[in-house]
DNA sequence: CAACAAACTCAAAGCTATTCTCAATAATAA
DNA sequence: TTATTATTGAGAATAGCTTTGAGTTTGTTG
């Protein structure tokens, strides 16, 4: 294990993950760093934001990259990264969630969504944010998230 | 039939639905105004608009006026009045879509949904749809539809 | 009104994203 | 190192929405 961490570790950021405020959130649950929930996590750092990844999706790149881990297991690490704040869940069409890495350098951001080839570029807009706060205010409800689904026809679509 | 009809028609708006907008498209496309078709349709203009049902909610709503349509068709006439541009598909959380009557009194609107309980409220805005705009041409893609759904907890809920 | 395709009903089947089961494995704390 | 117990893998099972099929009914046209 210690090996299969070192791997893992030399895709991976800044900090010794071992003492990364990762574990440190899963250990106090008595949550556990495997090797599995590296590669899902590692697999999102690598690709990159602007990358909306289904749980399938997440699957076959890790299978092409010969770090297989079984689908069961991706559902349950989605999940848990999720919880836990590193990924966003999304809705961007039907048939099912996809995730994204949620970081600092891309804040609440939006999404122009191709309907034919599904290409997704993201947008930022502080007017919706607004427009979201303000019609949550204005009927009392708390807001939790606002998100801007633009369906549209890619160039290449066309 | 001629007396269902007219039952139905009592229901319905402005004009002999017999010479209709909505006959004329039928038939030129060999298509049938049958009287599921009508009752589907007048359920959506009678409950009003800032509605969103469900396929299930349309048969429910249907069988307790006693007015029984089968599920079959209510998931085949929803389809139908979608294509013919008399109610608009709607994705406002997960468990399958939902409709609403799509009317000129309504125009482009957003949501803003209880995650807790369903209720949804519209509103209007004028920045998001600007947005969405600027966001397809900026990138190139031919526009469809932007909407911007707002996960929220409604006063009841909280 | 008769002829005929469209549409209806009821029931069964399909779809597919997600969850569950459980024996085997392995991360952690002591 | 050992004991404890969270986690994994593989695939079967689930769930919910939606579609399809067979046989019957009915709207429409001439
Ligand atoms: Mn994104
Ligand atoms: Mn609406
Ligand atoms: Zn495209
Ligand atoms: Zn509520």
């Amino acid at each position: 294990m210690r090996i299969a961490l070192s791997l893992l570790l030399s895709f991976s950021s800044q900090y010794n993950v071992l003492t990364s405020p990762l574990v440190e959130d899963l250990h106090k649950d008595g949550k556990r760093l495997t090797p599995q929930r590296l590669k899902v996590l590692n697999l999102f750092e690598n690709i990159g934001s602007g990358n909306h990844l289904s749980a399938e999706e997440v699957h076959e790149k890790l299978v092409k990259s010969s770090s297989k881990v079984s689908l069961a297991t991706i559902y349950r690490t989605l999940r848990l990264l999720v919880k836990i704040g590193l990924l966003h869940e999304l809705e961007l069409s039907e048939g099912g969630h996809r995730y994204e890495l949620l970081s600092n350098e891309t804040p609440d951001h939006h999404h122009l969504i191709c309907i034919r080839c599904g290409r997704t570029e993201e947008f930022e807009s502080d007017e919706v944010l607004r427009a979201g706060k303000i019609a949550a205010k204005i009927n009392g409800f708390k807001l939790i998230e606002s998100s801007l689904n633009v369906r549209a026809i890619c160039p290449k679509c066309i």
